[in-house]
Parts: C-alpha cells; sequence; structure tokens
DNA sequence: AGCATGTTTTGAACGCCGTTCAAGGAAATT
DNA sequence: AATTTCCTTGAACGGCGTTCAAAACATGCT
C-alpha cells in the first residue's frame, strides 16, 4: 500500500541507510566531521550502536557517502552559475571559481570534510565516487576548449585539473585560516583577477 | 661540568623536551600525524605517560612544535633554491614551485601534518608559529616587487600568498590522490608552465 | 644526620572512541 | 508449526588523551 513507509523489506534497508547518511551530513555540517560517532549516530536512528553496522560496513564508508553528497551539491552550484550568461569562455570559468569559493564558504564544514576524510592508505577511491567528480572536471576541460585548442585531450585535462587545484588552494588556505594575511574578504576581490591573469598568461604565448 | 648532559635542571627540561619534539617529528615522518600518540612517545622516551605533560600541554601543542621544524625545513630548501643563478625574479619564483613540490614529495607525511592539525575552534596561531611562517612569504613579496612595483605593499601581499596558495593546491592536490587524474609526474612537468603562465598574465595587461 | 618542604614522576583510573559478537527476537520459508 | 535465516541488541574489547593521588626524589634548614 503505502509505497514510502514500508514496501518490501529490501527497500526498508535502502531508507534507513538513506536516514543514517543524513545524520551524518547533519553532523558533518554543523560540528564537522569528527562528530561524526557511532553512538551519537545510533541515538538519532533509535537503535543500538551495533545496528549501525548493518547499514554501512565502517564510519569512513559513512563519511564518503557524505562527500558524494557533497560533491552533487557542488555540481549544482556550478550548473547554477553556468546557467547564468557569460560573454566568453573566460567569463564562466571566472564565474565557476567565484561559485566554489562561495561554496566553500557556505558549506564550510562539508566542504572541508571532502578533503579531510582519510580512507585507508592504498585504497583507491572507489568508481561511484570518481564518477561524480568527473562531472565536475569535464565541465571544465569542455570550457578550457577553446584556450587550448592545440594541446591534446590528455593535456588539457591536466590544466582543468591545475586550474581548479589552484583556485581551491586559494580558497582552502585562506578558509582553513592556516596561513595569516589571506582574509576571505580580500581573497573575494582577488580571486577572479587571478583566474583571468592564468587564462590570459595560458593564451599569450 | 659537561655542558650538554645535565647542566641545570632547568636546561635538562628543554633537553628533555627536544627530545620528545624530536620522537613526535620522527613518528609524524614515518606513519604520519595520528601516530603521535601520548602512551608510544612515553616508551620512546622512557618513562611515564604523564611525565609527557609536564614537557608540553598537550599533544596539540607537540604536534604544532613539529610543524614548526617542518616550516623551518622547507625554508632551508627554499633558501639553497635561491642560491643557485636565475636570470629573473621569475626564473627564481618558479624555481622555488619546483622545490615546494620537491620539499612536499620528499618529506610527505611532515608536510601533510602541516595542513592536517588542527587546533581548538577560535584558537589563533600563535605568534612564534606565525612568525617562521612571515619568513616564507617574505621572500616571496620581495620577488614579486618587480612584477607588481604598481600594487600596495598590502596588495602585494596578498599576491604573494595567492601564488603561493595556488601552487600549494596543485601540489596538494597531485600529492593526496584525492582528485584523480594528477599523477605527480605529469604535475611535476606542468608546475613551472603553470607559474610562467600566471606571471605572464600579471604583467601583460 | 634528621626533618620539612617543594618538585617531578608514576601509573591506575576516567571517560571517551570504533568495532565486534554471543545471545535473543522477528520474519521468511518450508 | 517448525525451522531456518536474518536483524538487533548492548555488553565487552582494546585503544585513545588526559588527570591526579600517591610515591619518589631533590633541596634547604637546623
Amino acid at each position: 500500500m503505502a509505497e514510502s513507509s514500508e514496501k518490501s523489506t529490501k527497500g526498508r534497508r535502502e531508507a534507513q541507510r538513506e536516514r543514517l547518511i543524513g545524520f551524518a551530513e547533519h553532523l558533518i555540517a554543523t560540528q564537522g566531521l569528527d562528530a561524526v560517532r557511532a553512538r551519537e549516530l545510533a541515538k538519532q536512528m533509535g537503535c543500538a550502536v551495533g545496528a549501525i553496522y548493518n547499514l554501512v560496513t565502517d564510519l569512513d564508508e559513512l563519511v564518503l557517502l557524505v562527500a558524494q553528497r557533497t560533491q552533487r551539491d557542488l555540481s549544482a552550484y556550478l550548473d547554477a552559475a553556468a546557467a547564468g550568461d557569460h560573454a566568453d569562455a573566460e567569463g564562466l570559468l571566472v564565474a565557476w571559481a567565484e561559485t566554489y569559493l562561495r561554496f566553500a564558504k557556505e558549506n564550510r564544514l562539508r566542504w572541508r570534510a571532502l578533503f579531510e576524510f582519510r580512507l585507508p592508505p592504498d585504497t583507491p577511491l572507489p568508481a561511484w565516487f570518481v564518477k561524480d567528480q568527473e562531472a565536475i572536471f569535464s565541465r571544465l576541460e569542455d570550457r578550457l576548449l577553446p584556450l587550448t585548442a592545440r594541446d591534446t585531450v590528455g593535456a588539457r585535462k591536466l590544466k582543468a585539473r591545475i586550474l581548479f587545484a589552484a583556485v581551491h588552494g586559494i580558497v582552502a588556505l585562506s578558509l582553513e585560516e592556516k596561513v595569516v594575511a589571506m582574509p576571505i574578504e580580500a581573497v573575494e576581490g582577488e580571486l577572479a583577477a587571478f583566474v583571468r591573469a592564468y587564462l590570459r598568461g595560458l593564451t599569450t604565448k
């Protein structure tokens, strides 16, 4: 009957899993990565600690699932920014950089968790996680195309990632306050200039 | 008599502190930040757990002290790179970027710890830590001077930090393997081009 | 020398943590 | 109804950072 309340037992399990991810997401968003603790989650779920390990193998897996959601939210931000009109490819790339900064600012703890989590050494990122990441970068590659027309596909892929990494570095060090004298307000004013300068340098040989 | 073995009790305390920092540094260098554990340090020091808290208020403080050493080592790398001869300011800035990458590669865990540690929220970085950091950036500022002659001091300070942050982001994402398809070897080949492109873009209005 | 005073060292204990697992309960299958 | 399969429970395990009463040591004084 009611399809959203119980359904098959398999569907119920899946629903519980979603609920768990939601709680973890909320904990991360409000208190940071370290707040994801088994006993707290159990309390919120209304179950015993052990039950969590039926929905998820690890707390690490849970964190990764939240990270996936965060990546998707970021993707949505970028899509929204792309919807506006931009004179040229550079305009959109600049807008994306500023969108990234805004996303990080507005979702600080969740965004931070994206780079803070560690999976056991030599464990590669799972394929489902990488897939969402590719989606983000493929956008960048497309927009870099007009500016790097003479590059191979591989070289362009790399340049897209380098541009992202550079912008990320700027955003990260500014928000993390690990490096002094990089106040966020000042960076907001300079980020566009940075991207423009790099792109200008890319094209002027 | 023997001045290096005991001296005043105050000096002994200081020596023990150095020894402790050394062990912590070694743990970080070989096993990462999480390996800094009170009981393990006590074992290496040959004392009881509690004694550690006489030399250091926290494990956090200890980590910060190690971070300071790492910053200084990085400083030495940069100095060494500056000793070579470079045609122009750009040449040195490029060399520094590549030196930073090399430092991160050769001291991976220690370098990572520099950005991984967290002090309690709203705790500012201690002054003694900030001081060593300034030393690193002031170099950059000096070299950026010819390229940003028309900027105010503040604007140049910011640009120096932005350049560092950008390079750091590229190095970090490549070494952390959180973003796929940024293999270190490929980045090694592109980092100089990135810095050159940015600097070229900076000067060509 | 003995005693009193201050300082340092000790390690058991506290309150957390992630994770496991024997036991009991519920649901599905026969 | 009986049986098998699955899920849930929560005490228990080993580990963590940190504390603190008591013991050991050092120092100064008579």
